[in-house]
DNA sequence: CTGGGGAAGGGGCCC
DNA sequence: CGGGCCCCTTCCCCA
C-alpha cells in the first residue's frame, strides 16, 4: 500500500500578524505588577512529553525580545502559568489541541465556585433554569455547560497568548489566528478562511452562491492539520499526513478516538485533497516513523 | 455609512 | 454525563 509515493497537499498559509492580541493583552487597567505573566521560552516545544530535541518549533508571534516571549494577560483570572520553569516536561501541565494549548492547572479551583452556581440553579418542573441569568435548559448537562460560561476561570489556555476557553474546539479555532491556518478555501477565488461559516458567508455575499445545505445540517467533515494547514476530507489521508510529516504529534495517540478520526470502509488513502495548493510528493520510506501506529493502516 | 471578513459566544448533537 | 465537534449568530474592525 505504501510502495507508491504519497501525494500530500500543503497549504501555503502565512503566519498572520494579529496586533489585536498584543494590544489587548498589554494594555490593561490592572496594575502592571498585578498582571499574570505568560512566559514562553522561544525554543520550548509544544510537545513536552516527547523528545524535545526532535520536535518542530512552533510558529510564534508577539515576540518582544530574542530570548523569551512575554505576554501579559489583562484577564487576571486566567491563571497563566509559567511553562518554561521548571524545565519541560512538566508533569503538572497537560497539553491539549495537538500541543497548541494547555489545561489550566488551577481549573479545579473553580469547582467550589461552580458548586455555588449549581446551588443557585433552579429545577423548575422539566426545565433547568440558570440562577444567574435565568436562561432555561431542557437538560441538566446543558445547564452545567452553560454555568461554566459564567465562570471567569477557563479550562484551557492558549499557549500563544494565554487566552482561556472552556472548549477545546474554541481553543483550536482561536489558535488559527496565531498559526495562520486557513482550512476553508474558496473554489471561486484564492481566498481562504479559518471558519467554515466565514467561507460560506463569503461565497454567498461575493459570489452569490446559495448554500445547498439545510438549516443546521452537517457538512462533510474536513480534517485539518493545525500544524501546517494541510486539509483532507479523508481521515486515512489525514492520519498518514500527520504520521509522515508530524510524527511526534499527540494526535497520533488518538488514532482510536472516533471524534478525531472517523474511519469507514470507504476511506481511502488515495483520495485527493480538497484544496488546490502546492502539491508535494513524499516517499513513505523517507519519513519512516518510529511511532507505534506504523502498521495500523495496512 | 456600508459591506466583507475575523473572532468568539452559545447551544445542538455525537461519542 | 462530560468532552469534543460543529453550526448559527453576533460583535467588532477595517477598507
Amino acid at each position: 500500500m505504501m510502495d507508491q509515493p504519497l501525494d500530500l497537499s500543503i497549504s501555503n498559509h502565512e503566519i498572520v500578524k494579529k496586533k489585536k492580541f498584543t494590544i489587548d493583552y498589554l494594555t490593561s487597567d490592572i496594575p502592571r505588577q498585578a498582571r499574570p505573566t505568560l512566559m514562553i521560552e522561544k525554543d520550548s516545544s509544544c510537545y513536552p512529553y516527547l523528545n524535545q530535541s526532535m520536535l518542530p518549533l512552533h510558529p510564534v508571534e508577539n515576540q518582544l525580545n530574542n530570548e523569551h516571549i512575554f505576554i501579559q494577560s489583562r484577564l487576571k483570572e486566567h491563571v497563566v502559568p509559567n511553562i518554561c520553569s521548571p524545565p519541560l516536561p512538566n508533569p503538572t501541565l497537560e497539553m491539549v489541541n495537538g500541543g497548541h494549548g494547555i489545561k489550566n492547572p488551577l481549573f479545579d479551583c473553580a469547582t467550589e465556585a461552580l458548586q455555588i452556581q449549581y446551588a443557585n440553579a433552579i429545577n423548575h418542573g422539566e426545565e433547568f433554569i440558570c440562577g444567574l441569568c435565568a436562561k432555561t435548559f431542557k437538560l441538566q448537562r446543558l445547564l452545567n455547560r452553560h454555568l461554566k460560561n459564567h465562570s471567569q476561570l477557563k479550562r484551557y489556555l492558549c499557549t500563544f497568548c494565554g487566552k482561556g476557553f472552556n472548549d477545546t474546539f474554541d481553543l483550536k479555532r482561536h489558535t488559527r489566528t496565531h498559526t495562520g491556518v486557513r482550512p476553508f478555501k474558496c473554489d471561486q477565488c484564492d481566498k481562504a478562511f479559518t471558519q467554515r461559516c466565514s467561507l460560506e458567508s463569503h461565497q454567498r455575499k461575493v459570489h452569490g452562491l446559495n448554500h445547498k445545505f439545510g438549516y443546521k445540517s452537517r457538512r462533510n467533515k474536513l480534517y485539518v492539520c493545525e500544524d501546517c494547514g494541510h486539509t483532507s476530507p479523508d481521515p486515512t489521508h489525514h492520519y498518514e499526513h500527520i504520521k509522515i510529516l508530524h510524527p511526534y504529534s499527540p494526535l497520533l495517540h488518538r488514532y482510536y478516538d472516533k471524534r478525531q478520526f472517523k474511519f469507514d470502509s470507504n476511506s481511502s488513502s488515495t483520495s485527493s485533497s480538497s484544496n488546490n495548493n502546492t502539491i508535494i510528493s513524499i516517499s513513505e520510506r523517507s519519513y519512516s516513523s518510529p511511532h507505534r501506529h506504523e502498521m495500523d493502516l495496512e
